[in-house]
RNA sequence: GGAGAAAUGGCAGAGUGGUCGAAUGCGGCAGUCUUGAAAACUGUUGAGGGUCACACCUCCGGGGGUUCGAAUCCCUCUUUCUCCGCCA
């Protein structure tokens, strides 16, 4: 969510650089500009008009006290009107700022100046490509049909416990995963991010905070018995951890890494491209989550872009690094990068990680704010990145790693494995 | 799941209808003293909105109500604690 106060210092400049995510923001920008504006005069009126109650009701004590009780009463009389007006200033208020939130919630964030033009995520620009491509054997198979071969991964048997998108792991394939997940985990907090292991239902106030409510409720599960929806990404328990909060300086820059399983249900997004482990309604993913100060958080943004590839090169896996085009970043970031991983038997690039920077647009939904030495308030910026997402590094790993003789495992993997090849 | 108690500033903890945005203690900050530090003493110290700055408004777990006036009374929700039941 933009703030008000900078709309409006730099409605032009918003304007401009909201074209780039092809979004017409001048009419939206009257109407919020025009909304708080009514919603200032307002709150100043009925401010006046409660500050005459107040000097009322003090009146109306002393008198009391002084035993004056007609004078009182005559008194109280007056203050009828008053609470009229107050109750319709309040009213307005109310609606005005619903009304202002309401807008508020359908802006975009603002795209960082490297962010290209752009409409469909053919105009993402590569901006970095690392690692080989292998050239594999006749008869090489895509990773749904080696799930298959090696009885590691059983897509059926989802569909028969709870249905398509849920698969099973088994054997060398659970295995493998677990070995990815605390590969991943010990790598991030190598690098210095702390582990979390967080809740899988979050409440409505946290679906809120990180922007997954109101508009994208269809893609989390809810559990209505409970009003609890299930978490589609670590993101939203981990930074809710800071809603509300006011952190001191020095315990910056906050970062946080944790596993967590993501569920969602991918409404409507069915067809070929979904195949296998491509698109899946549960999960797993490890999360990196950063709360900065904002003249850190482009140096914060790279170094997250720099402990994916570290992991990527540990897997020798061939990817390359997208700077997202304003057409296709999320609706909350500024600058986002996203990683692919290539699929040699699908022929194709997988997304496996996006990193962000969201700014300040996250933590003023959030209120999250941090105070320097001097006493200055001020909103944090939030980032975050997956680090990374397990099905399709594990599709990527069962598609590039495969032999005629098996699958042959990552020797990073290995120690965590405790086996060197799949077959 | 049942029965009871509670929720107040960074923390602890008073306050049961009228200068209460809130005593007191601890902590924090500034000063005095000291070569320096500690101790002691003195002062200061919640948040949000608003204003050039004041004024002023809102906030005592959340929401609603009673009243001229609510931290204080009523309703409701949430959370915590104690006891009972159940349980990995």
């Amino acid at each position: 969510m933009l703030q008000v106060a900078n709309i409006r210092a730099n409605k032009e400049a918003y304007i401009e650089a909201l074209k780039k995510r092809n979004f017409d923001a001048a009419g939206i920008f009257s109407e919020v500009l025009e909304l708080d504006e009514t919603r200032r005069s307002t709150q100043a009126e009925l401010d006046d008009t409660l500050a005459e109650s107040n000097r009322i009701s003090k009146e109306i004590g002393l008198m009391f006290k002084n035993g004056e009780h007609q004078k009182a009463n005559l008194l109280k009389e007056k203050t009828a009107g008053l609470k009229d007006k107050s109750k319709t200033l309040s009213e307005k208020l109310n609606e005005t700022s619903e009304a202002l939130t309401k807008h508020l919630y359908n802006i975009p964030n603002i795209p960082n100046d490297l962010v290209p033009a752009g409409v469909t995520e053919d105009d993402n620009v590569e901006v970095f490509k690392e690692g080989e491509i292998p050239v594999l054997a006749e008869g090489s198979l895509p990773h749904w049909e080696l799930a298959k071969k090696y009885d590691i991964i059983d897509f059926e048997l989802g569909n028969k416990i709870t249905g398509a998108g849920f698969p099973v792991y088994k054997g060398k394939g659970a295995r493998l995963q677990r070995a990815l997940i605390s590969y991943f985990l010990d790598k991030n907090t190598a690098a210095g991010y702390t582990e979390y292991q967080m809740p899988l239902l979050v409440n409505e106030a946290s679906g809120y905070g990180t922007g997954q409510l109101p508009d994208k409720e269809g893609q989390m599960y809810h559990v209505t018995e409970d009003n609890l929806y299930l978490i589609p990404t670590a993101e939203v328990p981990v930074t809710n951890m800071f809603r509300d909060e006011m952190l001191s300086e020095d315990v910056l820059p906050v970062a946080c890494t944790g596993y967590t399983p993501c569920f969602r249900r991918e409404a409507g997004s069915y067809g070929a491209h979904v195949r296998g482990l491509n698109r899946l309604h549960q999960f797993d993913k490890v999360e990196l989550v950063r709360i900065e100060k904002p003249e850190n958080s482009y140096a914060a943004l790279d170094g997250m872009v720099e402990q994916v590839k570290d992991i990527l090169r540990d897997l020798k896996l061939p990817y390359r690094i997208l700077r997202l085009c304003g057409g296709d970043l999320g609706f909350t970031s500024a600058l986002t990068y996203d990683f692919e991983v290539f699929s040699t038997a699908q022929d194709r690039w997988l997304e496996i990680s996006s990193v962000s920077n969201f700014e300040t647009f996250q933590a003023n939904r959030l209120k999250l704010r941090y105070k320097s030495a001097d006493g200055n308030k001020q909103l944090a910026h939030t980032l975050n990145g997956s680090a990374l997402a397990l099905p399709r590094v594990l599709a990527g790993i069962l598609e590039n790693y495969q032999t005629p003789a098996g699958i042959k495992i990552p020797e990073v993997l290995v120690p965590y494995t405790g086996f060197d090849m799949i077959d």
